[in-house]
DNA sequence: TCTTTAAATGCAACAGCGTTTCAGTAAAAA
DNA sequence: TTTTTACTGAAACGCTGTTGCATTTAAAGA
């Protein structure tokens, strides 16, 4: 890891906070994308329900994590990539979404280019969700 | 259109009811995708909201709409085509949200082929969200 | 190091989405 | 027409996410 946690709020303009170390931290250690609940049930009662809904949005304002779509209903996020910036998120990667254990996965090396578009339609951004059983779970 | 909406409840093995006519036929005039909160604001109080919800998830699980996944937040779904089944949607095409009028449409010309895998994962299915502007939204 | 200030946090309250249970009603089958 | 089956309406509930406001804390300045 080039950066410390600590460097990585700094470099992007946030107070050094614990709630902010702690659930950075969450995103450093997971292979997967999380969701405020996964978050709240890891940090049982450390911080209020509130700060860490904060805390998500001010990471992924400053391009820290990335919105992950996926049909869970609830709103997950991923660690962006370093071409990642506070105003452009650059992650047209493929995201995986786990039938059986219901995690989603980045994955980063499967790239997907811009859709083509019928004329009238102009294309700012684009996503791709790909369902199906994960490594892990393909095994056990 | 080959089916009135009264065949293409039966054909689906579902009572026809009033709710099932009203909101079967929006989706019918609709261009986009539609949410339970357009149905319920455009049946002002004809129908329990609840009963809405289940109208939706019937229609889903027969086949007759999908889901369209976008960024609203909220669940929309819209017509499915010819080729989906009770168990088995079919409908690998392209949806785009407009940023602008926040609608979201399926693109059924524009067709998404499978993705690549990496070793280990299984597909079962895939999906792709564009964003942009929509054709009525760029003229205006 | 102490003080100031700007930002982050905790708490309470709230709104929207979606589900469950159960009793009453309506559609379809007999 | 009667019986059966499924659909509906109403109330209650849980979960997700947001807002306002008072308090606390991090970081900057003296
Ligand atoms: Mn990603
Ligand atoms: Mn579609
Ligand atoms: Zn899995
Ligand atoms: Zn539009």
């Amino acid at each position: 890891m080039a950066h410390s946690i600590d460097e990585v709020l700094k470099v992007h303009g946030l107070k050094i906070t614990s709630t902010r170390k702690r659930v950075l931290g969450l995103y450093y250690q997971s292979d997967h994308a999380l969701a405020h609940s996964d978050i709240e049930g890891q940090l049982d009662g450390e911080f209020d329900r509130v700060t860490l809904y904060r805390t998500l949005a001010a990471f992924e304002e400053k391009g820290i994590i990335h919105k992950v779509l996926d049909e869970s209903g609830s709103v997950k996020y991923s660690l962006c990539n370093s071409s990642c910036q506070e105003d452009r998120h650059q992650d047209h990667h493929l995201h995986f979404q786990c039938e059986k254990c219901g995690n989603t996965f980045c994955l980063e090396g499967v790239h997907i280019p811009a859709p083509e578009l019928p004329g009238g339609y102009q294309l700012s951004d684009w996503y791709m969700l790909a369902k199906g059983i994960c490594q892990s779970c393909a095994v056990a």
